[in-house]
RNA sequence: GGGCGGAUAGCUCAGCGGUGGAGCAUCUCGUUUACACCGAGGAGGUCACAGGUUCAAAUCCUGUUCCGCCCA
């Protein structure tokens, strides 16, 4: 395409499928171990094949995309491995609700042709997700792609497993553990979401066994009440104390348990007395352990009253409360209801309320590989960003409790141990076992148990790179560099990653962990979809395009602080494309005609071309650093800044008067620091927005090399240009100081007018006469006279100052009040600013103490107040002269 | 109950010891050959509150009040 095929506005959807197939058939996303290189590696946080692109994935892949292509093009083997997460139980309902439309459940299908089902689902349904990934821009190695349930990393699974299991760090045994009644299958804590619920609380009377009175317990769940085998004490609570020991009836049931005494029993809570349900709490199991008590289940998987609960047998536990505590009301066992509000665990995947359930599950011991992933966040082999979360996942892992990985699923890793029906001989095993190689029965079936879908997760960094091989992969790319993820999965995920890569690696899976934000919608709530208010970021490429939606997400992710949803950012964040194109457009359109660039000592810069030069300069250090620090926002501000201040507002709109006249010379030169300014900002920006800069990148002379693979800029230092910098400020000040003074008085935009500046010093009056041409266009002044300031100024003018030099604009008679007007508003203010000044200089204690570079710095603008005040005080007297 | 964030222009947020900033919105002007997804100019702030440290505090410390999140 030719520029001048260029259309008028940037058209994103156009464009983003060309430049993406481009870049897969050049090969540009593929990375390999490279001795000569560095490698850069991140791996994904597999997406649930479950789901689709959501704003948390949007922003979550931008920014790990900006770091993989800024990377590749700081010349790194920079990999990104992808892939999708199976999801257990979220894949499993997905399927199961589809079977129900057929009024089939998949004990219909039995298992084998149940996993089979989902395994079609998720081929056809599955990659919904990597395809929108794709439409992000994501520069991922997708011949690598992976899947938590493939067989390269079952083979990692299965292998990490045996070795727990075979090291004793994995164990079976009766627990409570979290059920979820309606997936049907036990949960890890962490898989627990807690809610507050307005419940009640229940004040309930246990007679004593023998003689009169009773004690009073209070739950929050009565029906549970069939179960108790205990009501328990605390052993320092003198209400109680006489009690210990004694007997009472459990209203209803009619069986006679224990008082017994327990320090975990607090005294403040109901009334003190604590009924004690091991089969349905989590706490009474515990004290029920201590106490050797008989555990009663009274509820079934399905969350129903099951034969112990008696004539409640076959209700639902909600509806049995109600029943149960109608019952203690007309029994004369229930002393009072209070509301009461308390945290309610709830299912993570469905919500649920979960059960606290008595079951026989696997467990891995959690102290053995917390111990050294422990130590290596404290010796920052590790590190967070932002650091607090440091302290966020310490507390967590010096508290931490074994984890249940079992499931009651079908769709999932199936726990690899084999037990014997005929002498019970188990053990673990790689490849499927036919016979117990110890009796040779037949009978050797494997459990039927999965595993938690986080255990694959938790060994990703290398499941994927082809552990347990000793792969060139591993040697090469492992650890990863970073880790990207949202807040909410650090102990779920990247703790337990920290814990198997020590374990399995023999070295952490990541350098570093960079939490960002979490997205809100306009109200600061999470985006949820059930309420309606997520947003989807598939409408916002229509709407505004990918890059413009990438530029917003990166703009708002400030260090760890979430991200208010605005619909502003991302128009700013379109305009800024449409800005980019048109510049773009403009500028090549006006170099089309000219020979190409030649060296830079060919020419003469003057301080416009060195000033320019000076600014990509910096905006190439200020990117690369911000980037370095993981400073997003900052490193987008100083592009959009840049590009949209300088460049646009100021160098092109100086630079005109050469493109339209005749100086061939100054062209050629022109074209040159055109050229090098949009190269450098293209690769700058490339991570950020990718398609319009590889379209742009194109467009430019000579460019047969991909954008995505040219190398990333480096700050020349000679460029650096201080001075250049303050006289160009110098003449944007002045040039800013006349177009304020036309729009005092009215003068139309357009219209010329003259003006007469009078600088105080020789130096001043160069560089304005060197900028002379510029001020002329862009402040549309002419005729333009610049005088030293001892030569005779008009009286008739309206006048402004910058720094010591002072510009008049000649005025008619009747506008003089607005000079005058002008003149004191501005004596009110330094006035103002002169008395503050000078009470702070009167200060002994600010001269003595403050360091002697601010003392002379406020000296100095004192003075400059005071000479400014004596230059505006003459003006006015000669005015009001005039004026009376 | 414990921990972590946040409170700055009408809105969304930067700034984190030395003259308060941006984008959007608002007001005034403008179809000068890149862009109205634009240009020029303006208005708008006891930086939540109260103490303290310091020559100097939006910025550091302590406390208070609201808001959000995590853990129990």
């Amino acid at each position: 395409m030719t520029t001048k095929e260029l259309s008028k506005v940037y058209q994103p959807v156009s464009r983003r499928a060309k430049w993406y197939d481009e870049w897969m058939r050049a090969n540009n996303f593929t990375a390999k171990p490279d001795p000569s290189r560095k490698p850069f590696c991140i791996v994904i946080p597999p997406p649930n094949i479950t789901g689709s692109l959501h704003m948390g994935h949007a922003l979550d892949n931008t920014i790990q995309d900006l770091l993989i292509r800024w990377k590749r093009m700081e010349g790194f083997a920079s990999l990104w491995i992808p892939g999708t997460d199976h999801a257990g139980i979220a894949t499993q309902t997905v399927v199961e609700k589809e079977l129900l439309k057929e009024k089939k459940t998949r004990h219909d299908l039995g298992r084998d042709e149940f996993v089979r089902k989902v395994w079609k689902w998720r081929d056809e349904y599955g990659r919904t997700i990597v395809q929108q990934l794709k439409r992000l821009g994501a520069s991922a190695d997708w011949s690598r792609e992976r899947f938590t349930l493939d067989e390269q990393c079952s083979k990692s699974v299965k292998e990490a497993f045996i070795r727990l299991y075979r090291k004793g760090w994995i164990y079976r045994g009766k627990y409570i553990i979290n059920w979820c009644p309606r997936c049907l299958t036990a949960l890890s804590d962490l898989e627990v979401e807690h809610e507050d619920i307005e419940g009640k609380l229940y004040y309930v009377k246990y007679p004593f066994a023998k003689g009169r009175g009773g004690i009073t317990i209070a739950t929050t769940r009565p029906e549970t009440i069939l179960a108790d085998t205990a009501v328990a004490v605390n052993p320092d609570d003198n209400r109680y104390k006489k009690y210990i020991g004694k007997e009472v009836t459990v209203p209803l049931a009619g069986r006679k348990v224990p008082v017994i005494a327990d320090p975990e029993v607090k005294t403040d809570f109901g009334t003190g007395a604590l009924k004690i349900t091991p089969a349905h709490d989590p706490v009474d199991f515990e004290i029920g352990r201590r106490h050797n008590l008989p555990a009663i289940s009274v509820l079934d998987s399905r969350g129903k009253m099951n034969e112990e609960a008696g004539p409640y047998a076959g209700m639902d536990r909600d509806k049995c409360r109600k029943v149960f505590t109608e019952d203690l009301r007309k029994g004369g066992f229930l002393i009072k209801e209070e509301e009461y509000l308390h945290a309610v665990g709830h299912c993570y995947r469905c919500n649920t309320v979960i059960e606290p359930y008595l079951s026989d599950q696997w467990f891995v011991k959690m102290k053995g590989l917390a111990e050294p992933a422990i130590k290596a966040v404290k010796d920052e082999r590790v590190r967070f960003i932002p650091e607090r979360y440091t302290g966020t996942y310490l507390y967590w892992m010096e508290n931490i409790r074994d984890w249940c990985i079992s499931r009651q699923l079908w769709w999932g890793h199936r726990i690899p141990v084999w037990n014997c029906g005929n002498c019970s001989f188990e053990d673990a095993y790689v490849e499927n076992p036919d016979k117990c190689p110890k009796c040779g029965s037949h009978q050797f079936i494997q459990d039927s148990d999965v595993l938690d879908t986080w255990f694959s997760s938790a060994l990703w960094p290398f499941s994927t790179m082809g552990w347990p091989d000793d792969t060139e992969d591993l040697k090469y790319f492992y650890p990863t560099s970073v880790l990207v993820t949202a807040r909410d999965i650090i102990f779920l995920w990247v703790a337990r990653m920290i814990m198997m890569g020590l374990e399995f690696m023999k070295d952490v899976p990541f350098r570093k962990v960079y939490i960002h934000a979490t997205i809100l919608d306009k109200e600061g709530r999470r985006m949820s979809k059930s309420k309606g208010t997520g947003i989807d970021p598939l409408e916002l490429f229509n709407k505004y395009g990918t890059d413009a939606t990438r530029f917003a997400l990166a703009f708002m992710t400030a260090q760890g602080q979430d991200i208010k949803f605005s619909e502003e950012k991302m128009e700013m964040a379109r305009n800024f494309a449409n800005k980019i194109w048109n510049a773009s457009r403009f500028v090549m359109r006006n170099m089309e005609s000219l020979p190409a660039a030649k060296p830079w000592k060919e020419y003469t810069l003057n301080n416009i071309d060195r000033w320019i030069l000076s600014g990509i300069t910096k905006t190439i250090e200020k990117v690369t650093k911000s980037l370095e620090e993981y400073d997003i926002a900052k490193a987008t501000s100083a592009l959009y800044d840049f590009f949209w201040d300088d460049f646009c507002d100021w160098y092109i709109e100086m630079v005109k008067p050469v493109f339209f006249g005749e100086d061939n010379k100054e062209k050629e030169k022109i074209r040159k620091i055109l050229l090098f300014v949009l190269e450098n900002f293209y690769k700058l920006l490339h991570p950020f927005m990718p398609f319009i800069t590889e379209e742009l990148w194109h467009n430019l002379p000579g460019k047969n090399k991909n954008l995505i693979v040219e190398s990333w800029p480096l700050p020349d230092a000679s460029l650096f240009d201080e001075k250049s910098e303050n006289e160009v400020n110098f003449i944007r000040d002045v040039i800013r100081g006349i177009r304020n003074l036309r729009s005092e008085i009215n003068i139309q935009p357009q219209a010329e007018t003259e003006a007469e500046i009078f600088a105080e010093n020789t130096v001043s009056v160069k560089i304005l006469k060197e900028a002379e041409s510029i001020i002329k266009s862009l402040a549309r002044i002419n005729p333009l006279w610049i005088k030293e300031s001892a030569a005779d100024k008009p009286r008739h003018a309206l006048t402004c100052r910058v720094g010591d030099t002072e510009v008049f604009l000649p005025l008619i008679g009747e506008k003089l009040v607005k000079e005058l007007e002008r003149l004191r508003k501005e004596t009110v203010r330094i006035n103002r600013d002169i008395e503050s000044l000078g009470s702070k200089l009167k200060d002994e204690m600010f001269i003595t103490k403050a360091p002697p570079a601010i003392v002379e710095k406020e000296k100095a603008r004192f003075q400059d107040l005071k000479d400014l005040k004596e230059k505006i005080d003459e003006r006015l007297k000669s005015l009001e002269g005039q004026d009376s």
